[in-house]
RNA sequence: CCAGGGGUGCCGGAGCGGUCAAUCGGGCUUGGCUGUAAACCAAGUGGCCCUGUGCCUACGUGGGUUCAAAUCCUACCCCCUGGA
């Protein structure tokens, strides 16, 4: 039932066209997977974005699992039938949010930090140095046996294991789910990546392990199951580190492989990452890009292989004000948009910009209306679905890297 | 008419002799958001310049006290609440 098919390769560098077949549907990739952390979209259903081309969507075990609301999805047969979800879907483990609870938020960081190295002139609250021993905060407290994360909202203690995170994404009946990880931040050392690393790989065999229970341990029993799981590379920006894991987690039976972790200083660290990463990697296996989805980075990861990415770019930017153009982004809440009777992108072909002018939806953010925040996701939702679309369009063209200088030309 | 209370920057609203060009909200302007603690966060928001423990103009209006007033006194104007 599980499948990836690569239906088209680049001449000119490693990025291909392909096919993954689902219980759910196919997902033609490279694509891009709106994310929908509790199990919502945020400001668009799932229908609509399946409309515009979305085929696939990705929910996260965490925010399911600290009110314990799996448990009643769990009854009613999965996140398909609970949330009425008629497309395949993505469950992430959990694993980032021992990052982006802990560490991310103690220091203000995300997964590309441009704000290495530091000495004297560190912000206040961000270390002078790397961090060499991490093992939480208030929030999150981490050690081999996985998380414990205190519940904000009650203050209750919430244990989530490699063996936990699997059951429950077992429970919520995503297709395609993730092995439990620890994910680092970019102010973290060598040792301290290294050491996290080891955990990684240690839970990600706790986790097939998990997942295959008492049925078939080959990997081809779990690809004509309902689910599929795909293994997490880690190791942050150390070129080593990196090699190690993606050999580590390759040598393990996963249907398919994601690139996670600190990306480094900046958006050249990461596309170096994937350079040395990708190579590593059985060829023929799907390749997921973690939390990755701005335009320039799209272009540079399918250029390196990549054929999966979710990101929370285009529905957070859309709350915020910040509309994807073909000429890049634009914050809707600047004054000059008050007057102007253009659509959110000329070159748009999405309801949102057949219908509205930047005046209007510029009025309705203003005025806190949510109707501005449902025009902007929907348009930036449409528009990123429809980048995709035209990627493959170029690859199954050869003209990928035409279509890639062509857009990224507008952009910025 | 009598008795109280009040008039502060675009708005609301602190301050009640010096550390006040004035706390804090909101608004406004501009940044930032990459496996969602994010419809959020940050900075700026009287004018001028040689950008400084700098100079002007500012706390209803006019006068005054004081080395020094948004802060005290006084007259006037306006607003609110009770009472005739």
């Amino acid at each position: 039932m599980f499948q990836f098919r690569i239906t088209k390769k680049d001449k000119k560098s490693r990025a291909r066209m392909g096919v993954l077949r689902t219980p759910h549907g196919a997902v033609h990739t490279p694509a891009f997977v709106p994310v929908g952390t509790k199990a919502a979209l945020r400001g668009i259903s799932f229908d609509r974005a399946k409309q515009y081309g979305g085929e696939m969507f990705m929910v996260n075990t965490y925010h399911l699992f600290h009110n314990e609301r799996y448990k009643i999805i769990g009854k009613f047969g999965g996140l398909h039938a609970y949330a009425k979800i008629d497309a395949p879907l993505m469950t992430d483990s959990g694993g980032f949010q021992v990052f982006s609870l802990g560490f991310g938020s103690e220091h203000g960081v995300g997964k590309i930090a441009d704000i290495f190295p530091v000495s004297a002139k560190a912000p206040a609250g961000r270390p002078s140095e790397k961090i060499t021993e991490y093992r939480g905060n208030n929030f999150v407290k981490i050690d081999d046996t996985g998380a414990t994360f205190k519940n904000p909202v009650n203050g209750q203690m919430l244990w989530l294991t490699p063996k936990k995170s699997i059951e429950i994404q077992q429970i919520l009946g995503a297709d395609i789910i993730f092995s439990f990880d620890e994910c680092t931040s970019p102010l973290s050392s060598y040792e301290y990546t290294k050491k996290a690393l080891k955990r990684t790989h240690t839970w990600a065999e706790v986790s097939l392990k998990t997942f295959y229970g008492n049925k078939h341990p080959a990997a081809a029993a779990l690809w004509r199951g309902k689910q599929a799981m795909l293994g997490i590379v880690q190791g942050g920006e150390y070129e080593d580190l990196r090699k190690e894991s993606a050999q580590a987690i390759s040598s393990l039976s996963f249907f398919g492989y994601a690139i996670g972790g600190s990306l480094g200083k900046s958006k050249n660290d990461m596309y170096r990452i994937l350079d040395l990463t990708i190579p590593l990697l059985d060829e023929k296996k799907i390749k997921h890009l973690l939390g990755i989805g701005e335009v320039d980075d799209i272009f540079e990861s399918v250029e390196r292989g990549i054929d999966l990415f979710d990101c929370v770019a285009p529905t957070r930017w859309a709350r915020h004000g910040s509309v994807l153009t073909s000429k890049g982004r634009i914050n809707i809440r600047n004054k000059q948009f008050l007057i102007d009777k253009k659509p959110l992108d000329i070159h748009c072909a999405c309801t949102v910009c057949k219908t509205y002018s930047r005046a209007y939806i510029s009025h309705l953010y203003r005025e806190k209306e949510v109707y501005a925040i449902m025009l902007m996701t929907e348009h930036n939702v449409a528009w990123m679905l429809d980048l995709m679309r035209r990627i493959r369009l170029s690859l199954k063209a050869g003209e990928f890297q035409k279509f890639k200088k062509q857009t990224l030309q507008g952009f910025q």
